[in-house]
DNA sequence: CGGTCAACGTTGGCCTGGCCAACAAGTCGG
DNA sequence: CCGACTTGTTGGCCAGGCCAACGTTGACCG
């Protein structure tokens, strides 16, 4: 074994900076969430709304990753707030059909804007060149997996 | 105000993606650490200690960013493992110094090829150079930040 | 020396996020 | 009409990250 003398630079592992840069990252934009009293499942669903239009529940759970039951409780709470509305389906009556209000969109920019800081905050030392790149590869990581 | 007709592209946003791959990626590797039974934290701990050698259990804590409480329960569950060595520090009764045992060292280095694994799959549809340029990314990202 | 403050390990608890199981009501294909 | 499936909903589980409190011990300063 060659484990004798220098210090492994396990940190150096893409897997360990991986795991280091999303928590990081996901600290940050809950933090800047929570700071607006919004959670990451209402930045998913409101923006699953207003980028896809009005769906039934389960449809917003297959589109932002959500479980049906989390979607609920989402739901419920952005319903309280003005956000959202839900009413039952005359053509379905086992389905609801959530829809963003205005105010929900104007709630929505805010958040964009929020998280945008954050992000912003998070990607400070880049050069747009470097940040681009980020967002391509991101992006092709993503893709892939679905 | 230009909220008009066509559907934003929301999920393009960086700070979107960002949510996106760190839940991704932070799955992953806990999926492939659950599969042989294992944690983040214990990883984390394994991989401080192995890189910078033995530590009271504060240290450790300052090493990985885990809280003093988690740190006694990682350490609790490695040393029923038999990876860990948890003895009283003689130079400083508040203390205990916690170190890596040579089965520890191979159980860590098995978390490696897992880990490693699971970022194999992960990143499997970049080039070599964008593997690289990620890590580089990142890198700088997290120096910045801390 | 005594007293004060800080650090340590430990226990217990809280909240969030992600997930799963079960259920009643409803839909649909055969 | 019957069975298989979907939907909304409730309730619960586990992990991760955090914080408060406490008793013990050490460091420091008057």
């Amino acid at each position: 074994m060659e484990t004798s003398g220098a210090p492994r630079r396990l940190r150096g592992t893409t897997s360990w900076l991986l795991g280091q840069a999303t928590t990081h990252a996901a600290r940050l934009v809950s933090e800047a969430l929570g700071a607006v009293g919004a959670r990451r499942y209402h930045y998913s669903l409101l923006a699953a709304l207003d980028e896809f239009g009005p769906a039934s529940q389960a449809e917003l759970g297959r589109r932002g990753g959500l479980d049906r039951s989390d979607v609920v409780a989402t739901v419920n709470e952005l319903a309280e707030k003005g956000a959202v509305e839900r009413r039952p389906d005359p053509d379905d009556k086992r389905r609801n059909i959530v829809s963003i209000t205005p105010s929900g969109v104007a709630h929505l920019r805010h958040l964009d804007r929020v998280v945008g800081q954050a992000q912003e905050t998070l990607l400070a030392p880049l050069s747009a060149a470097e940040r681009e790149e980020l967002v391509r590869v991101l992006n092709v990581v993503l893709e892939h997996q679905g």
